[in-house]
DNA sequence: TAATATTTTTAGGTATGCCTAAAATATTTT
DNA sequence: AAAATATTTTAGGCATACCTAAAAATATTA
């Protein structure tokens, strides 16, 4: 049994490890949790202990397959509740996050498959992350970023890199929603900024958010 | 914002002035937490300091009217949990507490009363414990035991005293659920035991186990 | 490669929430 | 009402999970 501190520790290594293949760095850890890095290292040599992960002082911790099935575990949870939140209690996909930060850390393997099937088995989270499956086993789609089309080139909207709240706030008023094709039109020289088809109507984005639209081409 | 301990002294507290109208003794919130008088001494000096209790040395706690609030919200947010498990997720009504000991202390208004609204408003939580609305007010029902009822009264099953995994799953093999209505038949002189009209059924239980549910006479 | 800068760890401190053992207070019994 | 018993509080310890500041190791750059 975990602490949520160790599990948070855990989602956080994991998260990071995607970036890259090194070990994950303390200091990247820290940040990522609002914590200071002593505060990561202690924590670094409990979870070591615990065999979840590989540390080598100052070269960073890397998890173990324990470790890695942890963490997939607590990432389920999330995001099966955040379906959840969304599907089933109205909530909207940019309120559901903090509450699910919560929700990740009750134990009950039952009540997570139950929730799961009640949920009829679902692929995604509202932002289009994959939902990792009871094994741990999780379905990493191949996907672009908008900013990589070019000029012509269609793409169907799969998920969001950056899924802060007022980035899907952006996204809802521009009615930029999970599914939708998108036909980049045009690149203006100035400033980067993207005239892009959606439906029958064509709008305006920076560059900074279209490299946070996930799209696979179409 | 409580901690969990806190949430769960004041839940104690709540629980425990039901029986008496006098200040909840050191003693008794130990034994029903599982720790040690000592600790409940620390916590009951921080829990006063928040104004939650009105606390006198050696004379025990009572919870103030924000105290009280406190309780009851925290109890809401654990009946509602529990509606949710048993009828929306297959639970049964003996695998429900500890789960909901955990989700008891989720933070969010908002997910509290759109679980409310979605589990369509409940009063009860499928032990027959009422649920508290938003404002924390409580339906208390009048309730009597089965052992209260003379020989040939009857009652309906409205709720149980100990709700412990056992004695519900005692009461699942007898097909006595909430709701039912139970005739008393025939006291034994040797042992109390209760001969009681079940639907179409008789069946014998102890005294011990009569004065376990709660019925209202009908 | 030596000097400098950055990162990470160690050392030592704080608050929470638990504990045991001893002291203080309250209650019960004689 | 004094003695015996039970309850509650205080005192002092321990583990967790944070922190700051200083020291150590690593990485960068001149």
């Amino acid at each position: 049994m975990l602490t949520f501190s160790e599990e948070n520790h855990i989602k956080s290594i994991f998260h990071l490890s995607a970036i890259s293949e090194e070990g994950v760095s303390t200091n990247s850890i820290a940040e990522n949790l609002n914590t200071k890095a002593s505060s990561v290292t202690e924590m670094l040599k409990k979870l070591s202990e615990k065999s979840l992960i590989v540390y080598k002082k100052y070269h960073g911790a890397q998890l173990t397959e324990l470790g890695r099935k942890t963490a997939l575990n607590i990432i389920r949870k999330h995001r099966l509740w955040e379906v959840f939140l969304v599907e089933k209690l109205n909530f909207k996909w940019d309120e559901v996050h903090d509450i699910a930060e919560q929700l990740e850390h009750i134990q009950s393997e039952k009540l997570t498959n139950q929730l799961d099937k009640f949920l009829n088995f679902p692929t995604q989270d509202p932002h289009g992350d994959p939902i990792p499956n009871p094994a741990g086993f999780i379905k990493f789609t191949p996907k672009l970023k908008l900013s990589d089309l070019n000029i012509g080139e269609s793409g169907k909207f799969i998920g969001v890199k950056d899924s802060s709240s007022t980035f899907l706030k952006y996204l809802d008023k521009r009615k930029i929603s999970l599914g939708c094709n998108i036909k980049v039109l045009h690149q203006e020289d100035f400033d980067q900024s993207l005239h892009i088809g959606l439906d029958d109507t064509n709008l305006s984005i920076s560059i900074k958010s279209a490299s946070n639209l996930y799209i696979t081409k179409i």
